[in-house]
DNA sequence: CGAGAAGTTGAGCGGCATCAATTGTAGTGG
DNA sequence: CCACTACAATTGATGCCGCTCAACTTCTCG
């Protein structure tokens, strides 16, 4: 695949002119990664943003003490650090690859550019930021009312393809420790709460893959403890 | 105070130039609310957006079964509601008056002809969402690597004014209730919290005001657990 | 097949929520 | 102005949820 295809599938470039899209494509850099790759960390200068073509990348912060706060988990034709444009500089996350894969990197001074030269790209990135921040509310909500149990299954119903009434078989997206993290718990309270979910819900695991019998019993174990309705939308 | 002058203390509109102040100033009113007042709620369909001229204002989430999550409570010259101008038209959360206050409130669709229309504007609103995001991610943090007497310290520490190296004497901006909620915890947690934090830190409290002597064995305290260093700037 | 990591399970503990009772405080009306 | 009321704030007792430490099992991959 090449980079301006690559470049077009992002959301923010969906509508973009041609123009615009090779502009941005002479200036990329496409480089694969191994797992445990850092890509940069946090306080480092920002002069880069990247797309994911394939693999997955964590972003996450670490305080003094050695705790790791896991922000997002991003996979194929995502995009990050395309909103520090106008922040102070710096990287306020770092960024790691956790499963192998190869990795767009753009100037963030070219999206800039690009940026102030075109109404309709600035709106576009209007429209992914506000989208951005109300996931950022939603996953706050969900850190204050929800437990674990409710928080993997509130992840499972999102993975779940919206549009069957049949019982969807998921196969979680990366490995059970890696969503722990980014579900905000321990290792071992993942297992545990995975467990009390089965119990509750009558999902059947195996392994990585969860096959949800009931759809409508699982959403209201889940959505009771939350502000929005089920399949959520907002 | 006027709506103009009000308009043009909110950072948004700070280096705009006079034209645009009065085309907003003609679309806009102002209302003095009660304590308790709630201006919209959670999926209400999204017309207006706010300045406020005067009081408190909190924002939050409710879930099916009871539970309140508080997104933010904002004051004087804060504006809220303008970042739905993108987003799916209804809002995603509610607000409510928890200070008496005069309120301004604008079209949404004149905000957003306006943006559309000038391109400083929009970079302008980019880079307060940029800030906002940035916040929302340290929240979440915060909830995940502090613990409760950690985020009453953490929220005194950036209270507490920056350039002077004496004793700073904070007065809480509204009352512990509401503080607690703000911080994600109950009243009984933060009343426990609070001098548990006045054991570790040799803070003086007095009712509502708080008085810091040593800045430096707070900050260590507090910000141990974070991924910043003090004095917070991101 | 063996080493190392992922995942599970158990025991124990601490932090925060909950329920309940008491004290402090501000606003109301006689 | 004071008594009354309603609510804010504190304190105690108790229980649950999730973290930590530890042992064990399962899986993966060289």
């Amino acid at each position: 695949m090449n980079i301006s295809r690559a470049i077009s599938t992002v959301s923010l470039f969906k509508d973009a002119d041609e123009d615009l899209i090779q502009r941005l494509s002479a200036r990329a850099h496409s480089n694969t990664y191994k797992k445990g790759k850092v890509l940069f960390i946090h306080g480092d200068k920002a002069e880069l943003f990247y797309i994911i073509n394939h693999g997955w990348v964590k972003l996450f912060r670490e305080t003094l003490d050695g705790k790791q706060a896991v922000i997002n988990i991003l996979s194929t034709g995502e995009i990050f650090g395309e909103n520090f444009i106008f922040g102070n500089g710096l990287y306020p996350y770092s960024a790691e690859i956790v499963e192998s894969g190869t990795i767009i990197s753009l100037p963030l001074s070219e999206l800039k550019e690009e940026i102030e030269n075109n109404k309709s790209l600035a709106i576009k990135l209007l429209q992914s930021m506000t989208t951005h921040r109300q996931k950022q509310e939603l996953e706050l909500e969900h850190r204050s009312t929800q437990n674990t149990a409710q928080r993997i299954g509130c992840f499972l119903l999102r993975l779940a393809p919206k549009n069957t009434n049949k019982c969807p078989i998921i196969n979680l997206p990366y490995d059970k420790m890696l969503l722990a993290s980014r579900l905000g718990m321990q290792p071992e309270t993942f297992s545990r709460a995975l467990s009390k979910l089965r119990q509750n819900t009558d999902i059947r695991i195996d392994g990585s893959s969860i096959q949800i019998d009931d759809l409508n019993k699982l959403s209201q174990y889940i959505c009771s403890s939350c502000s929005g309705k089920f399949p959520c939308q907002d």
